[in-house]
DNA sequence: AGCACGCCGACT
DNA sequence: GTCGGCGTGCTC
């Protein structure tokens, strides 16, 4: 036999893997991807997962062994850990931290070292009186952690105490390592075998109880819920407990039953995802002519192109045609990947999706619990699941024959993951997830990126448009309402006061957006102007009135509102401007009669709150919707017929060379929300510049238009599609050493890659978060004349460079490649 | 990342 | 004199 090691990705930001030997005993059943348990430095244990085996023994160490292998089938399969691989190397980012954002934490192991009462300790050791301490409460408990530690002996660090208390021989340590996933486990009864062995038993079982009509009374039940008569091995199956009990029957006469072996307790394991056994419907509608046609034509395209672009307005029926495609690749025996944006969008398609592929279709996103992310990693794994409805997070799953990936509102941004690292794009990497499983990629949107549609439009990809809407619905009409003209109520404008009662006297549902949420932006002291500011970020806090406290978005910090101005004394502080909570209630003031509901990231927090406050929107019992970013997208009401949007100005001016495009995403899918089937919405747009060129295009729904500005501006100016955009940010909490640094990485990189290539350092908008100062360095590289992957790797140089300098060896730099 | 080791200032 | 603060370097 033959010493095998393995290199294995340990799930942590380090550079490299690491090498193990592989335990003899263990030697064919170590496969890539497979997960291991391994020693890392002294104390710590890890979960890691195997990249190679091999026969190579290190030259310069002395491999430690594998402690346990968790696997007998790998967890990860080939095709994921090349994609891994790929997503670490493109987004300039760790193997280990590709596999930190992949696996529910569930299936990766928790270790924590325990301290145990050493059997042979000899007592008369002498001992200090924090370690006398800890060893008194160690008889009483037999083990604890090291944190359990820290709390008895109210100190921070306690390895000391613990050393000394090895040393002495007086506690032992050990790993110990538990598997976090938990099967849910539901306990059932049934009768006990004798007795359901033959129908004589049976017989016999119920002539002995007759005396005793209340153990009857659930052996009958029991009888009628599970014909045992007819069937024997139905007794097997047996019933939950729940289901015997009622208001007459009692639990204390079928503990009776159970004490004295007529029935039996066991245990089996569930599914936490929905266990109900759906029946599957054949959808009863049709697609229309429009749809068909789109969707013969998306067919024809993938017959010599692996990516298409959908481009459908609002409400012109994207989501059948998906669910067409998705049952003719699910024929095929291939899977199905089905990603959308965010929770929000997922309740109501879902439903939908649910009528029809039934048990097959499995749902994972954030609010999902971490027991319930593993379930659907395993029935991607044993084949149950096929179609799996997800956000970004859904292209680590373990799919091993996907057909076809669909990513729907392609052009939303919270596709791209920011914080932490990778970095990735879904809907990009999608892309080479598709490729990886020969499968193809549909993306969908009533308002493509621009890069998206630059790659649709000219050849290399397919492109198929829907430019009217399902059945008799038509577009909205869009009003612009300029707010230094129209009297003000309020943030209302009169004409959009008028149109709200209009609405409610109608009997019909209006949505309000205001991409802002709290009560107002800021406080300021009406005496001296002074506004309060986060201690650790250069914002100012908003104003939270529900919970009465001003809260910073960027840190997390809140504290209490003061009653009088902390600078000058002055009682008379004033909120400035206005977010979503302001907004409601302002819409209730003056419209008193309107039952109006909130939602943005305050209300929808618990697992449930996004399908509440739509559940009671379809239902009616709420008639104006107010909410941030969250109301505009891909929610289908048939009810509401007014849509007012605030304060777009804002997005308008934001310093950025994607605010064209995105004022016109949002616009556009808000506008959406109004008029369905054969009613024709309204929606108004408050504006202080009513004569900003992006509104003609707005008002007309000319994508095309927009398209064509843009992406002049684009080529002449050199930003994306023409070029790759990578950020670097530099972060530091000496605001001078933060310059210097910045200064020094770019001047390095423009003389690597010329002065045009690299834009910055400059403080981005928000200049300081957490204490730390940022300066962002833009990088613009041309797709045809720079060979990306050298230059990544001639960035990810500097930046190791850039830390070796001692001034800056505290400096951190953050890549973020395709930056939005 | 997180732990060990080492060096320096504030206390029993 | 030791405790514990943080800077530095390493983990197969």
């Amino acid at each position: 036999m033959i010493t095998l090691f393995t290199d294995v990705i340990l799930p942590l930001p380090l550079p490299n893997l690491y090498t193990y030997r592989i335990p003899l005993e263990l030697n064919e059943y170590v496969k890539p991807g497979c997960r291991v348990i391994v020693q890392f430095g002294k104390k710590r244990v890890l979960t890691a997962i195997v990249a190679k085996v091999h026969e190579n023994p290190p030259k310069l160490y002395e491999a430690k062994s594998i402690l346990s292998l968790l696997d007998e089938v790998p967890a990860l399969n080939a095709t994921q850990l090349s994609f891994f691989q790929w997503i670490s190397e493109y987004y300039m980012c760790h193997q280990g931290e590709v596999i930190n954002a992949a696996l529910p934490s569930g299936l990766k192991i928790s270790s924590e070292s325990r301290i145990q009462l050493n059997p042979g300790f000899n007592n008369e050791t002498p001992l200090n009186e924090k370690e006398a301490l800890l060893m008194q409460e160690l008889r009483t408990r037999d083990t604890m952690t090291y944190s359990d530690a820290a709390v008895i002996l109210q100190v921070k660090s306690i390895y000391l105490v613990i050393s000394s208390l090895i040393k002495k021989e007086a506690v032992i340590i050990f790993e110990e390592i538990k598997e976090k996933y938990k099967p849910k486990i539901l306990k059932k009864i049934r009768l006990s075998e004798k007795y359901a062995r033959d129908n004589t038993s049976l017989e016999y079982l119920v002539s002995t109880l007759e005396s005793k009509p209340k153990q009857l009374d659930h052996v009958l039940k029991y009888l009628a819920e599970v014909p045992v008569f007819q069937n024997n091995e139905l007794n097997d199956a047996g019933l939950t407990k729940s289901k015997l009990l009622d208001e007459e029957a009692s639990e204390g006469s079928l503990k009776t039953l159970i004490k004295n072996g007529i029935f039996e307790e066991f245990e089996i394991i569930v599914s936490r995802l929905d266990d109900k056994e759906h029946s599957i419907v054949i959808p009863n509608y049709k697609l229309s002519e429009n749809q068909n046609t789109a969707k013969e034509q998306i067919i024809d395209l993938f017959r010599t192109k692996d990516i298409v672009l959908l481009h459908g307005v609002t409400g012109s029926g994207k989501t059948e045609i998906y669910i067409d495609l998705i049952q003719q690749v699910l024929s095929n025996g291939s899977q199905v990947l089905y990603l959308l944006p965010e929770i929000a969008l997922t309740t109501q398609i879902v439903f939908r999706l649910r009528k029809i592929f039934g048990n097959k279709l499995g749902i994972y996103h954030s609010k999902y619990s971490d027991n319930e992310r593993v379930e659907v990693w395993k029935g991607i794994q044993s084949g149950d699941l096929q179609v799996i409805v997800g956000v970004r997070s859904s292209i680590f799953l373990p799919f091993d024959n996907l057909g076809l990936i669909i990513v729907d509102e392609e052009h939303e941004t919270s596709y791209k993951q920011y914080d932490p690292a990778p970095r990735y794009n879904a809907r990009d990497a999608a892309m080479v997830l598709a490729l990886k499983h020969h499968a193809k990629v549909l993306l969908g949107s009533a308002t493509p990126s621009i890069e998206t549609y630059y790659n649709a439009s000219n050849g290399k990809w397919g492109l198929v448009r829907l430019d009217k809407r399902f059945g008799s619905a038509q577009m909205p009409e869009i009003l612009l309402v300029d707010t230094k003209k129209d009297f003000p109520k309020g943030e209302f404008t009169a004409t959009l006061f008028n149109e709200l009662e209009a609405t409610l006297e109608r009997k019909e549902q209006a949505i309000l957006f205001q991409n802002r949420r709290g009560y107002a932006p800021y406080l300021s002291c009406e005496d001296c102007g002074y506004v309060p500011q986060c201690k650790s970020c250069d914002v100012s806090l908003t104003y939270h009135m529900f919970k009465q406290e001003l809260s910073c978005h960027y840190c997390g910090h809140h504290e209490r509102v003061p009653t009088s101005c902390p600078a000058c004394g002055s009682s008379k502080i004033k909120t400035v401007g206005f977010g979503t909570e302001k907004l409601e209630e302002d819409v209730q003031i003056i419209l008193p009669q309107a039952r109006v509901q909130r939602m943005d990231l305050d209300t929808t927090r618990s697992k449930n709150g996004y399908q509440k406050i739509i559940n009671s929107f379809e239902n009616e019992e709420v008639d104006i919707l107010v909410g941030t970013q969250m109301v505009t997208k891909g929610l289908d009401f048939d009810k509401v017929s007014l849509v007012g949007v605030f304060d777009i100005d804002r997005m308008i001016h934001f310093p950025d060379f994607r605010s064209n495009e995105r004022v016109f995403q949002v616009a556009t899918q808000v506008s959406g929300r109004a008029g369905r089937k054969d009613k024709k919405g309204k929606v108004i747009i408050q504006t202080s510049q009513p004569h900003h060129l992006i509104f003609e295009k707005i008002i007309q729904n000319d994508y095309l238009g927009l398209y064509n500005q843009e992406i002049a501006e684009r080529e002449k100016y050199n930003y994306p599609p023409f070029c790759r955009l990578i950020k670097l940010v530099i972060k530091n909490e000496d605001k001078t050493l933060a310059d210097k640094a910045s200064v020094a990485l770019a001047n390095k990189l423009k003389s690597k890659l010329g002065t045009k290539r690299v834009l910055g350092p400059e403080p981005p908008v928000i200049d300081k978060i957490r204490n730390q100062y940022l300066r962002d360095i833009y990088i613009k590289l041309e797709k045809d004349k720079v060979d990306i992957v050298k230059v990544k790797k001639m960035i990810t140089e500097e930046i190791t460079f850039l830390n070796t300098l001692k001034e800056f060896r505290n400096v951190f730099v953050m890549t973020d490649v395709d930056t939005l």
